[in-house]
RNA sequence: GGGCGUUUAGCUCAGCUGGUAGAGCGCUACCCUUACAAGGUAGAUGUCGGGGGUUCGAGCCCCUCAACGCCCACCA
């Protein structure tokens, strides 16, 4: 850290220094101003172009490029600025574009970033025309008092009369502007006080290039890559009421400067007893800079051991806006490093940022801010906090839309709801599941896929896949919990079998309980509230519950696949119901043909089942090889062919044409797989799992096309 | 000027190391079936931005064009 004088960031409306970060460039129309410089000792005038005339005014040279034949004969000589008629030299610099402007400079080395290199560069003096509040100073004559932009045209104004204005053309440029106040920043020399971050900078992306701290999602990197392999002298010193005031002292006597935590009692150098602080503060990002710091105390020893540094630090995740990887992340990891040699943290985690349901940045101004108070009061909590969560993944923005939120703010009430209806079974359910070999086949099933989604969710989280995450728990709630492992205990609970109720009621109390771990982290209300009338006197709060994951006890894929099946039938009983728009309330007869054993098996054991959800009655299963009843519905899925009987009620030719839009697909599906098995490079280079894979696809579809020819059959 | 990102069903978005497209909402039809109409059951919908290439095979890889968004940059 140094303290030099250095052209700086100036937003006049602030009154201080602020550093590159937070200036925004805008574009701005403005002109391009051709003004001419007298030659001296010549008649020769020079055309300069610069979009600042009121600048000449700190003019401390004129440069043109050393290669440029018009002008390289001058170098060495003088020119005369304009107004106040002042010598400077004609200098060559290479930064000078010959295709740009006119080819020739005026260089202002205190007000323009370029000016100034270029003025180190042949030890030009600086001259500063402005006030801190940005108005001219008394070097700009009569414009003194003038904010720039006034003063720019007035002193255009001025020589044109003059007749020292060749030429003025509009001219877009891009202009620097306060982060905060908007201000137009005036580029100024100043005493500040730097710090140098070469070496800082370049360890930070090491650490990041060696895995030491990893991005999620990985291609925020680049950002930051971008940002510390560019580093430069970071001014850090604000003339601002708010900050850390920097602890540098200056003896008032003979000017010693030492730095210090506390005020010096007196000089280390004449022992004068007035020590003046810096009056000066940091920049705010150099405090946040030291956060994973500063949180534990550091760098006091007794402060470190009471905040348990030790234990703490470094963190696993530090969860941010993109918008803040230079400002904040990368000085963390810069000067934890240099302090501590550690990185702050594991993961970066850049969640998106929310917007409104177009896109657009929220702003007051606009007015299209949503209030999440508002949000909470209409739809809840958990309803809100549920879709920020299932809207975070890898992405960059979140659309905000309150239909969004309305869509979960149902799902809570599915929950409610769910809850409701099992909550009067829930006295009878024991708080052990019963053992692996007395669970029934649904139970088996139901835990099973509870497992699958405890293993997914679990994965996902710790990618930082929110949505996927949220996806998971919503439908495994909804589509297995609600549909059919709620459906499929209603005729248990009808029942009188006692038995079968305490198991039934215990298997869906423990399955509750775990979804409502799951959920817990999304919509942390209802799932505590459901949980304080679930849970055992001995259990704590579901906050500090485990959080549930994969068990290999639990796992029944034998179970999740014939379930899976036994769906698939269901649906398409239903689908032919609908088909032929019988009422819900109908009840018909249905004839299964399969071949496959266990499925044969399953349908005799789940009659009851089958009856119920797909409102049949005469269940009959038969094999392939049987015949089929004429003038039926019919729907086959790869294993297992449905006949519906509706003697005389329905159009059969509706039911034709139907069955064979169904048949071109499938003949489509299944002609399309013979192609890629008949191509020989396909079987020669695919991986043998892909070719196996669609090896089994072909024999699906071959039975399902056989399954549905024969149907049509049956019609005629 | 440079860089990054986005472009997939009407809308908002998923799609892992290339194996032949998914969800939610919306829409259509039928249902007040005793947890839930903020619900149930079923259904329809895609030249995966355009063009070219690599590959047995491309939403995914390469090239190119276009539109939109963001960030960076001292070009007078």
């Amino acid at each position: 850290i140094y303290q030099s004088d250095y052209i700086i960031n100036w937003s006049p409306l602030l009154q201080s220094a602020i550093s590159d970060a937070e200036v925004e460039h805008k574009e701005v129309n403005g002109f391009f101003y051709h003004i001419l410089y007298q030659v001296k000792g010549s008649d020769q005038k020079l055309e300069v172009a610069t979009t600042r005339p009121e600048t000449l005014f700190g003019d401390t040279a004129v440069a043109v490029n050393p290669k440029d034949d018009r002008y390289k004969h001058l170098i060495g000589k003088m020119a005369i600025i304009p107004l106040c008629n002042r010598e400077v030299p004609i200098i060559g610099d290479e930064h000078v574009d010959l295709e740009m402007g006119t080819g020739c400079l005026k260089v202002t080395p205190g007000h323009d970033f370029n000016d100034f290199e270029i003025g180190k560069r042949h030890n030009l003096p600086i001259v500063n025309i402005l006030n801190k509040d940005g108005t001219l100073n008394d070097i700009a004559m009569e414009f003194k008092g003038l904010l720039s932009k006034k003063a720019r045209e007035k002193v255009a104004t001025k020589l044109e009369e003059l007749g020292l204005l060749k030429d003025k053309k509009p001219h877009k440029n891009q202009v620097g502007h306060c982060s905060r106040t908007d201000a137009v920043i005036e580029p100024m020399v100043s005493k500040q006080w730097f710090m140098n971050t070469e070496k800082m900078a370049q360890d930070s992306v090491t650490d990041v290039e060696t895995g030491k701290m990893t991005f999620f999602p990985k291609g925020w990197e680049n950002t930051y890559f971008s940002y510390q392999r560019n580093s430069r002298p970071w001014c850090i010193s604000r003339q601002l009421w708010w900050g850390h005031q920097i602890p540098v002292f200056t003896c008032e006597k003979c000017g010693h400067v030492q730095s210090e935590v506390e005020t010096p009692a007196n000089c280390s150098k004449c022992k004068h007893p007035v020590m003046k602080q810096d009056p000066d503060v940091l920049d705010t990002w150099f405090s946040s800079g030291l956060w994973a710091l500063s949180t534990l105390g550091w760098p006091d020893p007794k402060a470190m051991e009471d905040k348990g540094f030790k234990k703490f630090f470094h963190t696993n995740t530090l969860i941010t806006g993109h918008d803040i990887i230079f400002f904040w992340v990368a000085r963390m990891m810069m000067m934890t490093r240099y302090a501590v040699n550690d990185v702050p943290f594991d993961h970066t985690y850049i969640h998106a940022i929310v917007r409104d349901k177009n896109g657009v940045k929220m702003s007051k101004s606009l007015g299209n801010v949503i209030d999440p108070l508002d949000i909470i009061q209409q739809y809840g909590t958990d309803a809100m906090r549920f879709t920020l969560a299932a809207s975070s993944g890898y992405n960059r923005d979140i659309n905000l839309a309150p239909e969004k939120i309305e869509g979960y703010r149902n799902f809570i009430n599915k929950l409610w709801n769910a809850f409701r209806f099992i909550h009067p079974m829930l006295d009878k359910a024991q708080n052990e599941l019963p053992a692996k070999d007395k669970l029934t086949h649904h139970d088996r099933w139901i835990l099973s896929e509870l497992n699958t989604v405890a293993k997914k969710m679990n994965e996902s989280m710790d990618i930082y896949r929110f949505d996927d995450a949220c996806s998971e728990i919503y439908s495994f709630t909804y589509d297995k919990y609600c549909s059919w492992y709620i459906e499929l205990s209603k005729n248990i609970f009808q029942g009188t079998n006692e038995a079968e109720i305490v198991q039934r009621a215990t298997v869906l109390k423990y399955v509750l309980k775990k979804m409502l771990a799951l959920l817990h982290p999304f919509t942390p209300f209802i799932t505590e509230e459901i949980w304080e009338q679930v849970k055992t006197s001995q259990e704590d709060l579901l906050i500090v519950q485990e959080y549930p994951e994969f068990d290999a006890k639990l796992e029944f894929n034998d179970d999740q696949l014939k379930m899976n099946k036994f769906i698939d039938t269901i649906v398409n009983v239903r689908n032919l119901r609908q088909g032929v728009n019988l009422k819900p309330k109908d009840e018909v007869t249905v004839q299964v043909f399969t071949d496959d054993k266990v499925m044969q098996t399953y349908y005799h054991e789940n009659k009851e089942n089958f009856d119920r959800l797909a409102k049949v009655t005469n269940l009959i299963i038969k094999n392939k090889s049987e015949d089929r009843p004429k003038k039926c519905v019919t729907n086959a899925s790869s294993h297992t062919e449905v006949y519906l009987q509706l003697e005389g009620l329905i159009d059969l030719n509706e039911q034709i044409k139907r069955i064979e839009k169904e048949l071109g697909k499938a003949k489509l599906d299944y002609e399309n797989i013979l192609k890629r098995l008949a191509n020989q490079n396909f079987i020669n280079n695919a991986p043998k799992e892909v070719v196996d894979e669609l090896k089994g696809k072909e024999v699906e579809f071959k039975e399902k096309v056989t399954s549905l020819e024969i149907a049509i059959k049956n019609f005629h």
